[in-house]
DNA sequence: GCCAAATTTAACCTTTTGGTTGAAAGTTTG
DNA sequence: CAAACTTTCAACCAAAAGGTTAAATTTGGC
């Protein structure tokens, strides 16, 4: 499946995982989303660029302001597929919320 | 996470998603892993150490052959990363087993 | 010891990726 | 209208990815 391409690529570079992390919050402009990373704006709307290709985001242009938002639907297909690796054991909620901490800790904010 | 980088990088290859599909099955030689493919087994030998690199198979060599074996311990960090966007509802079985079939049919073999 | 088999390495090529800067385009507001 | 703001586009660059072919390496069998 293409997109599967697309999407695990999208998912490959931790600045865009950082930035569905910040989308997972809220909605946000461009100029926000791009303001924790040292890095161009240019650079970060091809990043949201690479996300909207994914389908993982959307964005919707209100005014002079153009609108992210995360779309978590195409993320289930990879999801799909991870899970044909079925072995994994079930989510382990206290491991999870330490492995977060550990992201949002070392990653590109 | 680096790792995380690593893992998805690698699957975000056909090629290497439908190894590792191959894999799911049972361990094999590099040449017969190459086997279905239509590239050199230098493009293959690549491919593995890629999904070497990122934990998701493990190499022994037994005499002259090398085997390789699934180890999808390292998914289970990008699966946990995933269930970060928790609205995912539970796999449906039906819908995971059409999706299997589309991707051998349309993949690399 | 020599030949064949299994795999990797090396050198090379083309395309993609991720970044830069500067200009352009569209929008709002003074 | 003009100036300011938000975002993208264009041109460029270096490095990485994915492939090739040919040679090298390691091992097994006669």
């Amino acid at each position: 499946m293409a997109q599967l391409d697309t999407v695990f690529a999208a998912l490959s570079d931790p600045t865009r995982r950082t930035i569905l992390q910040m989308l997972l919050e809220d909605d946000m402009a461009v100029t926000d989303v791009a303001h924790p990373f040292e890095m161009s704006l240019a650079a970060i709307s091809k990043h949201l660029s690479v996300l909207t290709a994914a389908g993982l985001i959307s964005q919707e242009k209100r005014g002079r302001v153009k609108w992210c938002k995360l779309e978590p639907d195409a993320l289930r297909d990879a999801s799909i597929w991870m899970q044909s690796f079925g072995q994994f054991e079930a989510v382990n909620l206290d491991a999870f919320e330490a492995y977060l901490a550990r992201e949002f800790d070392g990653d590109g904010a």
